[in-house]
DNA sequence: TTGCTCCTCACGTCACGTGAGGTGGC
DNA sequence: TTGCTCCTCACGTCACGTGAGGTGGC
C-alpha cells in the first residue's frame, strides 16, 4: 500500500497529477484509511504503469480511459489513430521549421542573397501551410511597409525587373 | 477600413481570434465607429499579415508581442528560440512513433516473434523518454498481470532461460 | 419591422499547477 | 505541541470557441 506522494514519486509525477486522475476514474485508490487517505495498491501501481507508458506515446486521457477500459479489445485502432495523427503533427513542426529557417536566413542576408527561386519560395510557403490569402496579404504587407526591399525581394526570387514592376501594381491594386 | 468578420473571412481566421486578439493588444482596430463597432485598416490588416506568419511559424502570441513591438531588434533570437524548441518537439514526436509503432508491433504478434533484441528495446524506451522507475514499474506489472507472458517477452528478447527466471525473481522482490 | 452584423460578458476546453484553509498521524 | 502529510475546493494556464443577451444599420 502506498499514499499519494510514494506513488507520485515513484513514477516521476506530481500529487497534483494523481488526483487528477482520481477525479476522472483514469485511477483511484483502491483503499482509503478512516481519516480519508489515499491508498494504492500493487494492482493500482501497475494501471499507472500502464497509463504512464501511454502517456509516453502522446495519448489523451479520454484515449488512454478507453484502453485501460477495453483491456484488449480494438485497442489497435485507437493506437493507429495516434499514429496516424503524429505524422501529420510532425510534418507540421516541420513546415514550421523550414518556414522559421529561411525567415533567419532572409534577415540574415537582408534580401541580398538569390540562393532561393520563386517556386521554391512558394512551395515552401505552402509547405508551411500558408495559404492563397495569407500569401496576398503578406505581399501587399510588404509592398506597403518597404516598397524597395519587396522590389529587391522579388528580383532575389530570379523575377526580372520589369515582372516585378508589374506584380507589385497587382498588389497594390488588389 | 474592414469590419471584423471581414478581416477574419480574408485570413482564414474567426471572429473571436481577433476580438481575442484584441483584447491583448497584438492587433486593435485602429477605429471604432459611433456605434462602437471595430473597424481595420490596411496597416492594421498588414500588421495581422505578419502576425499570422509568425503564428505559421508555431511562435506564441506572447513571442509574436515581443516581434512585432521590436520590429527588427533582436528579433532573431526570439525566431532561433523558436527553431530550437522545435527540434526537441519534433524529437520528442518521433520518439513516440517508435513507441507506439513496437506496441502495434507486439500485439500484433502476441510476444511471439523474436525481431528485436534487449539492446534495441531498452534504448527504445529510453528515446521515448521512459526512465528507469517508469520501466520497472512497467516490468513488475508485467509479471504481475500475466508471469506468463512476461517470461516469454523477455526470451524474444534473446534473453536465457535461466536468465530471464533471475530477473523475474527480481522485479517481484523490488 | 425584419434580418443581419456587431457588441460585451462569461464560461468551457486540456492536463494539470498552485495556493487557501483545514485536518490527521507520529 | 511541532512538523509533516494529507484532504477538498477553487482558480489559473493557452489560444481561442461558444453561447447569452442586447444593440446598431439598411
Amino acid at each position: 500500500m502506498h499514499s499519494i506522494t510514494e506513488l507520485a514519486r515513484a513514477f516521476g509525477l506530481s500529487r497534483s497529477t494523481l488526483l487528477y486522475y482520481d477525479r476522472f476514474g483514469l485511477l483511484s485508490p483502491s483503499v482509503r484509511t478512516r481519516s480519508n487517505y489515499r491508498r494504492y495498491s500493487e494492482g493500482d501501481k501497475a494501471r499507472l504503469a500502464t497509463l504512464c507508458m501511454y502517456r509516453q506515446a502522446g495519448l489523451s486521457l479520454e484515449d488512454i480511459g478507453l484502453l485501460l477500459a477495453a483491456e484488449q479489445d480494438g485497442t489497435t485502432e485507437v493506437l493507429q489513430r495516434r499514429l496516424h495523427s503524429l505524422g501529420e503533427e510532425i510534418r507540421e513542426l516541420q513546415a514550421q521549421q523550414s518556414l522559421l529557417a529561411e525567415m533567419l536566413q532572409v534577415k540574415a542576408r537582408g534580401w541580398h542573397g538569390t540562393s532561393v527561386d520563386k517556386t521554391t519560395w512558394v512551395a515552401m510557403l505552402r509547405a508551411a501551410g500558408m495559404n492563397e490569402k495569407a500569401m496576398d496579404a503578406w505581399h501587399r504587407e510588404f509592398e506597403q511597409c518597404a516598397p524597395e526591399a519587396h522590389h529587391d525581394f522579388l528580383l532575389s526570387l530570379g523575377i526580372s525587373q520589369e515582372e516585378a514592376r508589374k506584380i507589385r501594381e497587382q498588389t497594390r491594386a488588389s
